[in-house]
RNA sequence: GGCCCUGUGGUCAAGCGGUUAAGACGGAGCCCUCUCAAGGCUCAAUCCCGGGUUCGAUUCCCGGCAGGGUCACCA
């Protein structure tokens, strides 16, 4: 069979140029020795994960750590996916998380020549190579409608045996070059295969960066490499694209660890070096009584937009991906506290090897720990991004009083005193902690562990002895002195040796007050939330409050 | 089912033949204390199972088992 012909026939584009060219085009890249060029390749459709962001850490921590270059392809091949402003919301999220791409679809940069970084815009080269492959007589055309390979398929399945398009269910393989034009000529579609030369007998050890050595298995499935539409396949695209990107360490998922064998006989028969592989393990997550990896389809609550609006501080979710990504990050945090994450030295081969359930508790404790080490005017800023993308009116209005919440916050957060307090975790959580300092939102369902008298007396009584200068202690000795006149202990201390002498404690008199004042038993320091308040609000409030 | 990956407390995990088997989150308790948060102290809780190899296995080998992934003209 004349391949040349054959070729040309299935691939007639005459604006391709030699496939050798290419080479030119895209030189290696000059770049010092040890320095890793990594990617991240999401295909379009909009939906920003977890697992995005955790694996563009590994790839951007990788890239940057060792004077590499980290960028970002667009996998648009399968237009069904596409979804318009994805590729913006790729970039847009991941910078919210503090990481940015060197170069790539949509960057702003000057080292953009390995392109175009949209997969669709590369359709010439690669029917280049498929055409190429097909005059080596590594490719052919396969005319088998959607309904035969399922038939195949069910076949294969009633028998046992391995589904797929290889040996003797591989139909197409060895049409004669009159069925073939015969099929051309009445304009049946066709997809281009893979001949495979492998046996899935033969084994070999393939080294993994981050599962070390493992066992690879030969393909021999003949693999669509271009579909009907002449768009390659992931596959083939990937071989391509990350040969002349010069891509040098491939980090993603394990779920491609099944296509490996295929993707090694992929970069073979083009007469590529493949590039070093790094699979990570997924992200789990718990449904029902087992684990498993976590879905765009079913874990919508994993969108990386639901960490921001939730107001989980962004740092704090690159640092928790970190402690997963190298276990070591926490040790190196707890030694260096005041330290940038990025000064972390990020290793690829340290990154855990089984899949690791995500811990929402963990989080929190990081987010919390973070935002509590922020000054009070920088927590101020983080708190109003916040509110001006998803407060409520009434939270916005609240924000625009800057020093009034800042007092606020150098109360919630403790500033200046001894111990730094750990009220907000996130954004939502903290500004909804606030409420009470305003009238709008200051909603209170008072529920007092006392009888209304002794509820009246105490706010009648306080009130009539409260003077907002008054110091901490100055202030407390006043509610000791209310709690003595309705018959509650005045020291805790005394209450405690002997609770069934006395009708309460002046805790309880403190509660009835705070509660009186915020709506909750419980609160930072009230005497200084009734002095943020100031004397008429809080009169106010503890008249208002009586049963 | 075939192939591949993984298996240390509830979770994340150190560990590379001999350890009282780190640490963190979570849980329990105590202290502190006007409540809460924080902080301090303490406690409970782990090597999937069975065979080897070895003086000695959580560590090495083999076999099970369990969990996960994957078997498309999706990535």
């Amino acid at each position: 069979m004349d391949l040349k012909k054959l070729a040309s026939a299935l691939i007639p584009d005459d604006d391709l140029i030699s496939a050798d060219k290419y080479e030119e085009i895209y030189p290696r890249r000059s770049l010092a020795k040890g320095a890793e060029v990594t990617r991240l390749a999401p295909s379009p459709t909009g939906f920003i994960h977890l697992g995005n962001l955790f694996s563009a850490l590994a790839d951007e921590r990788t890239a940057h750590t060792t004077g590499g270059i980290f960028y970002l392809r667009i996998e648009d091949t399968d237009e069904k996916r596409k979804v318009d402003g994805a590729v913006e919301s790729v970039i847009r999220s991941l910078k919210y998380f503090g990481i940015k791409f060197d170069e790539g679809a949509e960057i702003q940069s000057d080292l953009n020549f390995y392109g175009p970084y949209y997969q669709r815009r590369r359709a010439k080269i690669y029917r280049t190579f498929a055409k190429k492959l097909i005059e080596e007589g590594r490719a052919y055309p396969c005319f088998c409608t959607e309904e035969e390979l399922d038939a195949v398929r069910a076949e294969q399945n009633s028998l046992k045996l391995v589904t797929g398009y290889y040996g003797k269910y591989a139909k197409c393989r060895n049409l004669s070059e009159e069925q073939i034009y015969s099929n051309l000529r009445q304009g049946k579609p066709f997809v281009i295969r893979l001949k495979s030369m492998g046996d899935v007998n033969n084994k070999s050890v393939f080294h993994d960066a981050i599962k070390g050595d493992i066992t690879v298995t030969e393909n021999d499935q003949d693999v669509v490499i271009l579909k009907s539409d002449g768009i390659p396949t992931y596959h083939f695209a990937h071989a391509i694209d990350d040969h002349f990107m010069r891509t040098t360490l491939v980090i993603r998922g394990e779920e491609w660890l099944s296509s490996l064998p295929i993707h090694i006989e992929l970069f073979k028969a083009l007469g590529f070096e493949a590039p070093r592989y790094a699979h990570t393990s997924s992200l789990m997550k718990i449904d029902g009584e087992t684990k498993r990896k976590l879905s765009k389809r079913k874990d919508p609550e994993l969108s990386l937009d639901y960490y921001r609006s939730a107001g989980y501080y962004p740092e704090a979710v690159v640092r928790y991906l970190l402690t997963i990504l190298n276990s070591n990050f926490e040790e190196w945090e707890m030694k260096n506290p005041s330290a940038d994450w990025r000064d972390f030295k990020f290793r690829i081969d340290k990154m855990s090897r089984s899949g690791t359930l995500f811990d929402l508790d963990k989080l929190s404790d990081i987010s919390r720990t973070l935002v509590s080490q922020l000054s009070a005017e920088e927590c101020f800023a983080f708190l109003k991004s916040w509110v001006d993308e998803f407060g409520t009116p009434s939270d916005k209005l609240h924000f625009k009083d800057e020093a009034y919440i800042i007092r606020i916050l150098n109360l919630i957060m403790g500033v200046g005193g001894k111990k730094r307090r750990k009220d907000i975790e996130r954004a939502e959580q903290g500004v909804r902690l606030m409420d009470y300092f305003f009238d709008d939102t200051f909603k209170p369902q008072y529920s007092y562990r006392f009888d209304a008298e002794t509820v009246n007396a105490v706010l009648e009584k306080f009130a009539k002895l409260y003077d907002c200068s008054d110091d901490n202690s100055v202030w407390f000795s006043k509610v000791k002195t209310v709690a003595a006149e309705v018959g509650f202990c005045p020291e805790t201390s005394e209450y405690k040796k002997n609770p069934e002498a006395w009708r309460g404690s002046v805790s309880d008199a403190a509660e009835i007050l705070r509660i009186a004042v915020t709506g909750s038993p419980n609160s930072p320091d009230l005497c200084t939330i009734m002095n943020i308040l100031g004397k008429e609000r809080s009169l106010s409030r503890l008249a208002s409050a009586r049963v």
